[in-house]
DNA sequence: TAAGTACTTTATAATGATTCTAAAGTACTG
DNA sequence: CAGTACTTTAGAATCATTATAAAGTACTTA
């Protein structure tokens, strides 16, 4: 079984119909050996050169929205005036180059146990965020 | 000596005129006792409410980055559509509350020692900064 | 397979935080 | 006080994002 059809199948059953737009951007997320972190308009340039078909903008906000709430893409918090996006959803850490302002995944292994010592009553910790800004 | 005084002083040794709207700012941001974490919006919100005469939205952009450039505010990276800045320039950590979206600082002390054991190559390491999502 | 329906895509407009502009006002220097 | 550089301001411009609504498509059911 190739990608498209997996990617028809994960479509089918998270309840979003496997348009050919959303096929399109899966291809363009998810083929791919390492995590990829990116903004709307990198998307939207990546898909321009590889689609013949133009896909409009609406519907790659739309279906970036729609991955999000599937938990298939991940917001990520940066300072900058663009949204970013990370196709890895598990939890974990990065390094920001502030020079290329690129983001790098840290493995779990690459980071020594971080433990909070506080507790705030009646709240739960749901994640654990670490952002090494680095540069030259 | 009072507050006032200490401001202008301290606006004056940086390079920025002392003038009245800075002033109110300097008040409104610093006359506290625990860290405040805000957006433009927020600040806007209370100086008008604080102050008899009113600062311009584009006064209060002007000082808010100019304080940032100095280095007596710092900007957080959350994921929203407004920028957060903090009166607390240190290097320091974060709870945020996803029910209020409310940040809260983490003492150095409340968070056992980071180890990043990963380098890349050329590249130092500027800060490491923890976000710890809670709620309910 | 055709009709019916809900979902999806799209062009376009609206929104809203932020940035820009340029003219009037103010702080400092000599 | 006069001169100058800095500052404030209203309003316009920008631009990422969100909303709108009409046309197109996928899926269901007969
Ligand atoms: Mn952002
Ligand atoms: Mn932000
Ligand atoms: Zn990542
Ligand atoms: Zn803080």
């Amino acid at each position: 079984m190739n990608n498209k059809e997996n990617f028809i199948k994960k479509l089918r059953s998270s309840g979003l119909r496997p348009t050919k737009q959303r096929i399109e951007i899966c291809k363009a997320l998810y083929e791919r050996k390492k995590t990829f972190h990116f903004t709307i308009d990198d998307l939207n340039k990546i898909l321009r050169k590889k689609s013949k078909e133009k896909i409009s903008l609406a519907t790659i906000y739309n279906t970036v929205y729609a991955f999000k709430n599937k938990n298939y893409l991940k917001e990520i918090s940066l300072n900058t005036n663009k949204t970013y996006f990370d196709t890895n959803v598990s939890n974990h850490h990065h390094f920001l180059d502030e020079n290329s302002n690129r983001l790098i995944d840290l493995k779990n292994s690459d980071v020594g146990k971080v433990k909070i010592k506080r507790k705030i009553p009646g709240k739960k910790i749901k994640s654990i965020e670490i952002l090494v800004r680095i540069s030259d």
